[in-house]
Formats: C-alpha cells, sequence, structure tokens
DNA sequence: TCAAAAGTGTTCTCTTTACACCCATGC
DNA sequence: GCATGGGTGTAAAGAGAACACTTTTGA
C-alpha cells in the first residue's frame, strides 16, 4: 500500500480487465468464476480479473490474470469489448477491457495453486447470480463464440494436441446447440486442410478405435468462408 | 482549471473516445481528422476525440465528439477496439476507446460551426502521417467496416434518405475496393427486402432517370447469411 | 455374436456467378 | 438520332444439406 497518493488535475477513471475464460468439460461449455471476498458483492461470483499495472499493455494484464487463475499461458485470447457505465462499480469509476480466453482440455489439468480463492468453473447454462454487470460481459462473449464458430476455425482451440474428429464435432455442437450432420462435418474439416493424422489411433470401450489428428499449426486462427 | 486535484492510492490511467468518422465523398471512402493545435505531435493530424467525463459513459462520449465535429447526430456508431499501450502518448497513460461512425452523405452538409480547429476530410488512400497510434486505429475501422460489408446491411448507412441503386453500389465498390454485377447487386438487395420505392425517380443528365429507394427502417442493420 | 461408436459417397437443392441487350431521357 | 446511364432474366457452376450402411473393436 502506497503511503502517498497519486494525484491528477482531472478525476480518472481505474482500468482493469476481466477474462471470460473458457473450455469444454463433460460435454459442456464451462467458464471460471471466483467468489469475491470483499465488498462489493462479497461472496457473489465474478470474472476473474483485476487491475491494469502502469507498465503493461491490456493484453499482457489479461494474460497475467489468466495465468494467475488458471496456470495456462500460450492459448487463444482476444479483446472482446470495453464496459464503461459510470455506475458499474459502486466504489469508483472502473473501466474494464474484456478478454476471453480458450483453455483446451489438455492444458486444464496444469491448474496452478488456486491461490486460497474459491474458484469453480460453471456451466453456460448453470450461471450463478454474477457480481457487476459480469453477466453482460459473459453473454457477449458467448455470443462472440458462436458467431466466430461458424466463419472462422476457432473451435480447434478447445481441443488438446491429439484428438478424434467425434470429439471435435461434440465440442462444435456443444458450442453451437445444434446437431450436425457427422459426414457433412468430417468433409468440412477435412477441406479446410488444417489438421494431419497422427498415425495413432484412440481405443475406448467396444468399438472402433478412432484416428487421432493433430493441427499444423495450434496456434492459427483462420477466417474461412 | 480545476485548482483541487483528484488524488488515488494508485495511478490511474486517463481515459478517452477516439472517432473514426467515415462517409463517402466523390467515390472515396474518407475519413474525417483534425489538426492537433498543440503538443504533442503539434501540427500533426489526428482522429477526433477527447476525455470521457465521468458522468457520462462511453458511447455518449463517443456521440459526443462526434456532435461537436460534424454537428450530426443519429448515425451509425459502434465501439471498435480500445487502445491502451504504455506509451502510446508520452504525456501520461492513456487508454482510449476507439469508436466508428458512418455518416450518410445528406447529414454531411450540416456541418457544424467547425469550433475554429483544422478539420478535414481525407480519402482512406491518400493519409497523411497520424499522431500516436491513430493509423493503427483507422485501419482496423477500414477493417471492421469491409467485413461488415460482407455479412451486415452496413452499407445503407452511407445512403441519404432517398438514393438509386447506382449510387449505393458505387458505395459498395468504392468501400470493397471490387466491381459488382449490376444485375446480382440489385437482385441481392432487393432480396433483403428493407427498401421500398419511393414512386419519384432522379434525372440528371441525358439518359434514363433512376428510380428513388428508401430504407424501410433506416435505422437499423442487419447481419446477413 | 452383439453392442457401440468410427468411418465413408452420392444425390439433390439452393445459392452464387456469369453474361448481353433494350429503355428512357437530354442534347 | 445518338450518347448516356437505367433497368432487366436465364443458365451454368458451385456450395451446402440430406441421407444409410459397413467396419472395427471389446465384452
Amino acid at each position: 500500500m502506497p503511503v502517498k497518493k497519486i494525484c491528477y488535475d482531472y478525476p480518472h477513471p481505474a482500468l482493469t480487465t476481466d477474462i471470460v475464460i473458457f473450455t469444454i468439460q463433460q460435454q459442456q461449455l464451462k467458464s471460471l468464476l471466483v467468489k469475491r471476498s470483499g465488498e462489493p458483492y462479497e461472496g457473489k461470483w465474478a470474472l476473474p480479473g483485476g487491475f491494469v499495472s502502469m507498465h503493461e499493455n491490456l493484453r499482457q494484464c489479461a494474460e497475467r490474470e489468466l495465468a494467475e487463475e488458471t496456470g495456462v499461458s500460450g492459448v487463444y485470447l482476444e479483446q472482446l469489448y470495453t464496459f464503461g457505465d459510470p455506475d458499474r462499480d459502486p466504489r469508483e469509476r472502473i473501466i474494464t477491457v474484456a478478454y476471453y480466453a480458450l483453455i483446451p482440455s489438455d492444458k486444464l489439468q496444469l491448474r496452478a495453486a488456486p491461490d486460497a480463492e474459491a474458484v469453480a468453473w460453471f456451466a453456460m447454462d448453470d450461471l450463478p447470480k454474477l457480481a457487476f454487470d459480469h453477466d453482460k460481459i459473459l453473454r457477449k462473449a458467448k455470443q462472440r463464440l458462436s458467431d466466430k464458430l461458424d466463419y472462422s476455425t476457432i473451435v480447434f482451440q478447445f481441443m488438446p494436441v491429439d484428438f478424434t474428429l467425434s470429439e471435435l464435432q461434440d465440442v462444435q455442437q456443444v458450442i453451437s446447440e445444434e446437431d450436425v450432420d457427422k459426414r457433412n462435418f468430417r468433409k468440412w474439416v477435412l477441406a479446410l486442410d488444417i489438421i494431419k493424422e497422427t498415425g495413432k489411433e484412440r481405443r475406448e470401450g467396444r468399438h472402433r478405435p478412432a484416428k487421432l489428428y493433430r493441427l499444423k499449426d495450434r496456434n492459427k486462427v483462420d477466417i474461412i468462408r
């Protein structure tokens, strides 16, 4: 806590980034929330986020928050929207630049030490009451994600290094909330020419094993169509 | 100038909105810039913009700036992106929430008193050197506009109340920078079912007069396809 | 041998593209 | 009467949607 105050000629807002962290678990789209331990909205769930420090840019701040909550880095992260209504925080005016991140299921295990806070994954169709305007942020993130599903290869960002086409299709269907024809889906995926066969397969259960595929470039998200 | 300073426990950034104001003039996509009269970047051209006051929300601020520079209100205005690199302004850290606005050509006449500043429209392919990171903002706005041309009815936001299909096609071509087939374009436009014939026509020159059309709902922008 | 998920092509429909001539007017 | 931009339809190609059976495995 600095003893010296920082002073300006005019009032300045505070600046935070909040992150909507999406992943797929148990065939559901889930989002990471943290339980607030102080006022305002004490005990309510909220998006992870925090103040932007003076030396870092907005994206770096979001990356830092993401790493603090999940231990994860190097995942898909995109600026979503900026929320700045005067009364969105009762303490002082706080502008938040919202980002959203997609966590592939294989990165999920390496959860960082939970920092003694209450942190939990919530299914998007079973959200608790949220602090501040965070429900608005979450809905906007969900909308952006759904939209991008249609005109980009963003769905692959949820996949582990090796995955089957059925798993991929499941993820697609969970997010878009509509069923996809298996043959058409596979045709579409293969035509994208962004995955390759690994030669390996996964057998699990008394049925034919599934071929494992891998992204040619795991970090690339293409705009298509 | 307030005599009393406003003080915080931690440093806060300043907050502005900057607006990319697009219009079509002389078959060119143009953007409004203002010449800076003070340091930094004195004499350089910059996007119109200004500080967000404490009682207004971000959109209201953008609307206010827009009205100050152009006298125009009630036009298409959308949040673009937030730029917040630590050193984007040499004086202090300034976060800017960029918006972009589209001005239809009939609203253009009613330019407000230019407020004694140097203000000018620049063709997008003939821009001067810009202050701060404003070239980055402008390019992003142009990109967003081009993208939306393909999946929304945003192009109509440039049109006056009454317009001909040829005028509309011109605008489309200027922004997308590619030629469109006349018959296919008209088929597409009419299939949208968002314009109606006015019954009037425009004759100008020694050729057949063109039918004038009007948007059924001038404020609506649909996502299509 | 049976249950369960993996894998695989073809046809039909709809959307998008390509393309050329007549029309109404002013000079 | 001629130059100028306004206005119009059809056919071919391509993209997207619909659809059902065989394969491989583990129990």
